[in-house]
DNA sequence: TCATATTGGGCAATTATATTGCATTAAATA
DNA sequence: TATTTAATGCAATATAATTGCCCAATATGA
């Protein structure tokens, strides 16, 4: 079964546009705000909100925390590649990668050195260390895997680029 | 100057915890629909809420859109070494790639091969290499770039892991 | 153990915001 | 230009957030 209505492409007008590139910056707007920044009155503000959460161009709403103020210190890039390529070697990687709360983002990804692009984030190298020893290794088929540390974000959003829209 | 309170490790008790974990996932809950998922009344958890906004503990809310519905298609994991290791090579590599909105995430990391990793969002392959090409290769000091695409995504994320808080 | 202080929680009134129906306006079509 | 269609704004209603105040639980110190 394939899904039917995953790509389609929904026709974004201008103002629709400035709603998401302002609900991308600042989810917690309220609508009358949200209505200002567009050029809108409330109700079509809303109603306008409300079609593009049920077309799911808006997916959801979610709450950034500080990792530093809550002892997560260290983010790391993890390059894992696998032994061999097979549909079931991959399905059991990526469900028990799905389990670790320490994985933020893991990309099944092209290229001849890495299979997964994994981003992790823990409280420093000592639990970095125990989390690649106790959980990556151990998965069947990871054959190698290459660690870089995060040293500063530069960039760290969750923005799309809305400009393509045009 | 030194920032002082940023890595101020917060005392995050059981429903501090409850309401981040909450907030996480969902962070357009009603406040009445979060006190009832972490056991108080509403208006001690818009107290705790509001406690750990201004603590920094919850930085923002943002509204995460569905990339294939509005046609960006492609995501390129891109790591990149510079030439000369320098502050003001990284600056001014940093503050043109900032200006990129395609560009969701650049990292400066440690690895030998590069000193850079970048997550871009685009439509296809055309603009990817375009991108590439107009943008990311004009930078001064950019010396080597290795592209990977995103050919699935088993996790994308935002929420941190908050068990170590114990 | 008991008295006291301090922190946090719950209730209820108030304020702000979201939501809906309906008339109106603007845009598209022929 | 007449007609249809879609979208907007206003106003009334329903929900939710916010605040002040009192009470309960926990910690503190004799």
């Amino acid at each position: 079964m394939i899904a039917t209505n995953d790509k389609a492409l929904a026709r974004i007008d201008k103002i629709d546009r400035k709603i998401l590139e302002q609900l991308q910056k600042n989810g917690s707007l309220t609508n009358q705000q949200l209505a200002e920044k567009v050029g809108l009155s409330a109700s079509p503000c809303l109603r306008r909100v409300r079609t593009l959460e049920e077309a799911g161009i808006i997916v959801r709403t979610v709450t950034i925390l500080d990792h530093k103020k809550l002892g997560l210190a260290l983010t790391a890039i993890i390059l894992i590649g696998m032994d061999r390529h097979t549909p079931e070697r991959f399905a059991a990687f990526e469900e028990q990668v799905a389990a670790f709360p320490e994985v933020q983002e893991c990309y099944l990804i092209t290229g001849q050195s890495a299979d997964y692009m994994l981003k992790v984030v823990v409280p420093d190298m000592d639990h970095y260390h125990q989390f690649l020893l106790n959980r990556i290794t151990r998965i069947q088929g990871v054959s190698g895997v290459h660690s870089s540390f995060v040293l500063r974000r530069v960039i760290d959003s969750t923005a799309l680029p809305l400009g393509y829209l045009s």
